[in-house]
DNA sequence: GGGGGTTCCTGTACGC
DNA sequence: TGCGTACAGGAACCCC
């Protein structure tokens, strides 16, 4: 499943092929991966068809590759299963193909980029660039929170959204609005190295347990960076359809009825936003 | 505007 | 073997 690791891993694979190229086609086999780009399929051809990309460029689980016009930009959300795989141009279609764009690079020649999803949940649009302090960023980006990787997160903000929340802290950490990149997997494994409960109220964390969960964050993101990002099956890949390794570096998510690597307690799952929560019963005590 | 639940979707795993 | 069902979850959306 996506989340900021993965995504990463993909932004940067298809940087040193994208940026520079110039969109010689565009097929789109299931308008479903489209849902992001109302006008259709058509248009969204038409918009991208001769123009070239100019960069790669992320924020929380979007990636977008601005175009010359300097106006509008590729956007993409891989949601569930969605991948980005960079083939030959001839290359025999992928089971879940849903849209193909046509590449010329400058220097590496001819090569297509294939959106490949699953389960549907990720999609695709051309989307007008607005500004955003110094840089510029896609409209259906514009109300995604800056990362915790990100140099300009404002931690004094993140704590103080906290707050006025008194929606269990998991929540929180699901709220693109309010720290973006981090999803099930990533939010378990944050919370069982902090120590924290994940039904706590966001509003009853003190300012240390902020702080400790927020470092806590960034060294599980950056652990799982640095492997490539978590896979289970073949859901999740890079461009070359690998897959990462940090599955293996689990300490709660996934891990219910395993001892908890700290403790030796038994890791629960619950049920929590019609999704798995997973933490260890006696590390993480539930706020009295 | 916060809060919390529902919905979209398909492949896989499992029970009977 | 085959059928039905539960399950996985990102984020938009809805109502309170």
């Amino acid at each position: 499943m996506p989340e900021l690791p993965e995504v990463e891993v993909v932004r940067a694979g298809l940087e040193p092929a994208a940026v520079g190229s110039v969109i010689t086609s565009v097929s789109v086999f299931d308008e479903r991966a489209l849902t992001r780009h109302l006008a259709g399929a058509a248009d969204f051809a038409g918009r991208l068809e001769g123009a070239t990309f100019t960069a790669a460029l992320r924020r929380g689980k979007f990636l977008w590759l601005p175009l010359d016009d300097a106006e509008s930009a590729l956007i993409a959300h891989l949601g569930m299963s969605g991948q980005m795989l960079l083939r030959a141009p001839d290359a025999d279609a992928e089971r879940h193909e849903r849209v193909r764009i046509g590449i010329e690079h400058p220097v590496h020649g001819e090569l297509a980029i294939v959106f490949s999803d699953q389960r549907t949940f990720g999609s695709l649009a051309v989307d007008a660039l607005i500004a955003d302090g110094g840089s510029r960023i896609p409209t259906q980006v514009a109300h995604i929170a800056r990362d915790p990787m990100d140099d300009h997160f404002d931690d004094d903000g993140f704590r103080s959204a906290l707050s006025r929340r008194g929606s269990a802290i998991k929540r929180v950490l699901l709220d693109q609005g309010v720290v973006s990149g981090i999803g099930n997997i990533y939010a378990d494994e944050s919370l069982w190295a902090a120590r924290i409960h994940p039904e706590t109220p966001a509003n009853r964390l003190s300012t240390p347990a902020v702080r400790r969960l927020l470092a806590e964050v960034r060294i599980v993101l950056a652990k799982a960076l640095a492997e490539g990002g978590t896979s289970f099956d073949a859901q999740y890949v890079n461009v070359n359809g690998q897959a990462g390794y940090f599955a293996h570096s689990l300490n709660a998510y996934g891990q219910q009825g395993q001892p908890c690597p700290r403790c030796g307690t038994l890791i629960v799952r619950e049920q929590f936003m019609n999704r798995g929560s997973h933490f260890c019963p006696r590390c993480q005590r539930p706020a009295r």
